[in-house]
DNA sequence: AAATATTAATTGACACCTGAAGTACTTGCC
DNA sequence: GGCAAGTACTTCAGGTGTCAATTAATATTT
């Protein structure tokens, strides 16, 4: 039936195209919206759980994040780029941090215009237990997918990483 | 020289079960991370094209999306839930549009607590355009990939879904 | 029918985020 | 040396987001 279908509008000449086209329009924007979705269920769960269990959000604990990573310390605008987010929220995130005194911005010697961020020892420990709990939400999250899933999902947003290059 | 240090450990009882249950821990974290990376992107770049074209935003553009495709009008607490945000923020999107003209707050006949939302005359025209501009963009992001990749992308990011039930 | 509970939407306090403008510093070029 | 251009970060205005408290209307219970 649906091949009829295809068949009579193959006589109006490009048709058939614009037909496999638009499925493909569809499938991208389907593609994506489903994405978000999932993105936005999990950003939830996970910033509803460090509410609760820890009084802290998301991009406090993604700063962290980044900077655990890098025990040598971050510049401002490689947090910025690494977040993926400007340069002006990295400044306010950072200054809640530090009034906290879980992190520290450390002048660069050379160059007096760059700041060094890094983890305070206090820091280190708040962030050790929060990641390690961070760890159980999202596999929580995932456990109901077969690890052959969650390998092949990982495999193509890798693709799709790539060429989502900015 | 990995394999000599799991037989190793294979001596200290459960170890061996522990690897594997520590590697998916670190697969998990690894796919979220990974999906929030794409999302961001393709997010931020929809986003900058949203304000550079048509000076409007994601949450306005998400809303009369919603509405769209609900011609008989949704209710505030349908929109927050659709949108998956809660309903202050919903009443705040909602102001801006109105004020804008480009959607109607109708009261309903039975129960005066509840508005129906609505796309205006003009949220309408405005809209498809948008809608036309913007599923250039996310054909133009997911261009690198093949149909067979993104349908499976699709497929798996389906099952996802279905797992992370809130 | 009055008291109570529930529901729909709004408000206010606070955190996040962007984009653009501003400040302080460094670099490169004459 | 000195000045223009560039870089690192901050500041500010405005929109987005949460949560908790509030208001107004409806449902339920007695």
């Amino acid at each position: 039936m649906a091949k009829d279908k295809k068949t009579l509008k193959l006589i109006a000449s490009t048709a058939d195209a614009e037909t496999r086209i638009h499925d493909d329009h569809h499938l991208s924007v389907r593609l994506w919206l489903r994405m978000l979705a999932c993105t936005n269920r999990i950003e939830n769960f996970v910033r509803q759980n460090l509410q609760a269990n820890f009084q802290t959000t998301l991009p406090r604990f993604d700063l962290m994040a980044q900077l655990e990573r890098a025990p040598r310390g971050l510049k401002m605008s490689e947090l910025s780029q690494r977040m993926m987010v400007t340069g002006g929220n990295v400044t306010g995130i950072t200054d809640g941090l530090q009034k906290e005194g879980l992190v520290v911005r450390e002048v660069d010697t050379t160059d007096r215009r760059v700041f060094h961020v890094k983890l305070s020892a206090e820091g280190q420990r708040l962030f050790r237990r929060m990641a390690a709990e961070h760890e159980k939400w999202v596999i929580e999250l995932f456990e109901g997918m077969s690890v052959k899933h969650k390998n092949q999902l990982a495999d193509l947003l890798g693709e799709l990483k790539r060429h989502v290059r900015i």
